[in-house]
DNA sequence: TTATTATTAATAATTATATCCATTTAAGAG
DNA sequence: CTCTTAAATGGATATAATTATTAATAATAA
């Protein structure tokens, strides 16, 4: 679907900043934080305000667009919602944020949770981790 | 171990303020946020200051008598460092919770960290269920 | 007890995010 | 394509959580 279709699909007008944002989520894959993004864009040359950006990450994020994060201290990070669901190693040393999915966890947890009865509908797994002395 | 003798573990010169907070995170069994810590030492007639609690928090967390949370709620929230890391498992139909841990995920979890060049210091994991059907 | 140093409370400063509002812009009607 | 209007924008401002500064105080060492 293009970016176009995406916004009005979400009932969101087409407009500059919010295809900008949507292109950077897309195409730049890391997490990023509001404020990140609006230093690209402003760096891009686009005339875009910090509010504007707050705003339609919070739209986008209603919209399932994209998701939030709260992983480390102090800011959001939010990236497009991710079709297939990884887990999250979050570096609290510099803020990396690494993404892995694991077959042989995921297995146990459907195990696990059909032991009591129940089939897992969504997971949420946060590693926080820091580098290894060497 | 006394509250005392913990503390003076930790480096940290017994103060009142100190003693109180660590009691509360003590018989308070909750996740606290620092503004409720500070708010109940206030209530039960204590003279502390908004800034001795935040920065007696970080104090405990990097003594590790203390751990901190940043759930999706824009503030972080405390607990006493608890001996066993369990995890949870909700049910969205009837909003039951229940703790559990697992070697196996555990053990796995310490391999793909140590695979990237990292070291657990602490996770998160919440598997949302429902009631599979009979 | 006194000296030394850490700790404190109050307050100011920061940071992340939300809101207000005057101006601009997108989208549908004609 | 032009007009109309409601929605969206950007800059300023507000707010909430947290952190830094500082002069005064309290805890430990000598």
């Amino acid at each position: 679907m293009s970016d176009d279709a995406e916004l009005k699909k979400a009932g969101l007008k087409v407009t500059l900043p919010r295809l900008r944002i949507l292109e950077l989520l897309e195409h730049d894959k890391a997490h990023l934080s509001a404020e990140e993004i609006y230093r690209k864009l402003i760096n891009a040359g686009e005339e875009v305000g910090l509010a504007t950006v707050y705003r339609v990450l919070t739209q986008f994020e209603q919209a399932g667009i994209c998701i939030r994060h709260n992983f480390e201290e102090g800011h959001a990070v939010y990236e497009l919602t991710p079709s297939d669901h990884h887990d999250h190693m979050v570096c609290l040393e510099t803020g990396d944020v690494i993404e892995f999915t694991d077959d042989m966890i995921e297995e146990r947890q459907n195990k696990l949770a059909q032991e009591k009865g129940y089939e897992i509908v969504d997971h949420s797994m946060v590693l926080y981790v820091k580098p290894l002395k060497k």
